[in-house]
DNA sequence: TTTTAGCACTGGCAAATTAAAAGTGCTAAA
DNA sequence: TTTAGCACTTTTAATTTGCCAGTGCTAAAA
């Protein structure tokens, strides 16, 4: 592709991100420094080469999802962030007392409100997090409150009901012994951990310890599952943009947003910032994906931004890499 | 408003909520018993009495909020519950090792799938509910995480970073002298007995006490701001309703329903199953919020189901009704 | 060889038109 | 009090119309 064809995709992409219209030859006359008929020859060469579209025969073009993946990896510079919005990422970062976690989370709803499409923040519980301490606290004769605290600083706690043929107090016991011998077990090995060191221990010393070893299986079986956590800023942003008109479209896109199988996909490895156009993603033709990983004491996870494929790239983009340096910083 | 009226009324409410079409004299022969002619007149009656609207001069008629009111005051029977769903709702109570509110909350995730509609738990800490035990978890030099355990079983967690002035030894040493003398403290009171209990004792005690007693009253301020819990079921539902095809429509409500400060209105303290339509509720002149309290060993709260003033109400009141019985059983 | 002016042509969109369908209100008779 | 009958109203969908933005192509200019 040549410069002045880059530069005519280039105008294109910002101009039709900006106000959602098809772009016309004459309206680039100024910018391209031709005259129309001339952006008409390149225009029908790059559609040729399948970076525009028309929306019908007499249209101005409109960028395709191969367009806007050459515009990101090729002519995409990043963007100046305004000074406003820096600052109120920085000082939620310099607020002291403010765990890491929820400075994310309260990052990532500042970026939806100022970008208008959907964040998310997918915690992931590091392979190196380990037991740190498992607490019982019994609330009355038949109710229980197990706290299981991870290396972290992650607290899980579920409410249980003792099972009628269990003393309390054997629970307890059980607790010790777990604590006795878990601590610092990976969170992963935890159950299998219970099936070769604490069974065998217990078998002998308690006596209905069937009931209460299923029932710590249990509860740690639950503690697995939702082992990462989301979080979700703007959610109903998507219903504010134009490409999202139909109710059915949004309805389509907000059920795969609800549903943990499907986000839990967009958990990233990869060091740099992603960009799934289109297709790519799991969620519409014309949604992106935009994300990247983090990683900082012990907290790790993915921040992702989802919007329409008609998405300020640039600014999404510049934001995420900042707020993954203020992370890691 | 006489019988005739009365089953004619019925009729278009339940006609019109199958399936949102205005209801026109002719549809409705079989059921009346009589001409359409007839029907229209009486048609008209109920209309002057603000019971009937027309979406336009010549069309059925679709009942006003008043004819609504009418109906769900008046009118409406209880409807008998499909064996298959009590079934469903009944199973989830009898798992014993479930507690109290998350049975709730799967029974609300259900009652959504069936009818449509969204729900809302929205959990209350009684004013019962008094201070049960604070554990202070150390994590690292710099940070550590402080569990609040309420006498219902509910428990708060949260991350705190040491003020650099500070030891977190003497962090520990007023957790000591908060449980001494503050378990058993409702929930509420905590904040000022920290002022007038709490804070003469550590003054001596402590070197950096201001720092220590601003942390903690951070942090109990942090659990009272996020006192009650709301849990939706069927988030995206409204998007099913025919009356809520405009995007912006939609939009708006589900705006209000993220909005804590609104959702928190909802919450009930009648026994009986509240009907709010229209304007009666905060979201929408074409919403209704259907709503009771429940309240069970130390858990309280509300359940609600918000749907279009177009609502299988029979079913809905019957539902909630029913849910409330097995919650106080 | 590349760029440009000019012009015929195309599809979308909004406003206007039309015809059919659904339903009402009113009148007069049963 | 109820009903049959009919004129009238509005909606809805389909069609028509003119206009507009924009294209593709051709032939001339640079």
């Amino acid at each position: 592709m040549n410069e002045r064809q880059k530069l005519l995709l280039k105008e294109i992409v910002e101009s039709y991100i900006k106000d959602a219209h098809p772009v016309g030859s004459k309206a680039l006359v100024q910018k391209l420094k031709c005259s129309s008929a001339t952006i008409r020859n390149e225009m029908s060469v790059l559609e040729d080469l399948g970076y525009l579209e028309k929306t019908h025969t007499s249209s101005g073009r409109i960028p395709s999802k191969k367009g806007y993946k050459y515009y990101v990896d090729n002519i995409m510079k990043p963007k100046e962030l305004n000074g406003e919005e820096m600052l109120k990422l920085e000082t939620i970062f310099s607020n002291t007392n403010l765990v890491i976690s929820d400075a994310i989370k309260e990052c990532m709803e500042i970026i939806s409100e100022i970008t208008n499409y959907t964040s998310i923040v997918l915690g992931k519980d590091s392979e190196y997090n380990t037991l740190k301490q498992l607490n019982i606290i019994p609330i009355d004769e038949k109710k229980l409150v197990v706290l299981l605290v991870v290396s972290n600083g992650h607290v899980e706690n579920k409410q249980v009901i003792v099972p009628d043929d269990v003393d309390v107090r054997e629970i307890v016991k059980v607790s010790e012994i777990i604590n006795k011998h878990l601590i610092g077990t990976p969170i992963k090995e935890v159950s299998s951990k219970m099936e070769f060191e604490i069974k065998p221990r217990i078998q002998t010393l308690i006596k209905e310890y069937e009931s209460v070893y299923a029932m710590f299986q249990n509860v740690f079986n639950d503690f697995a599952e939702k082992n990462s956590s989301v979080f979700y800023g703007g959610r109903t942003n998507m219903l504010k943009q134009p490409e999202f008109d139909e109710v059915d479209k949004v309805k389509n896109i907000m059920e795969k947003l609800e549903d943990y199988e499907i986000v839990k996909k967009i958990e990233s490895n990869e060091d740099g910032v992603n960009i799934y156009i289109g297709e790519e993603n799991e969620f519409d033709k014309d949604v992106t994906v935009v994300k990247t990983s983090y990683k900082a004491h012990g907290e790790e996870g993915t921040i992702a931004i989802i919007g329409p494929t008609r998405m300020e790239y640039d600014k999404v983009v510049t934001l995420l890499e900042f707020l993954k340096s203020q992370i890691e910083r």
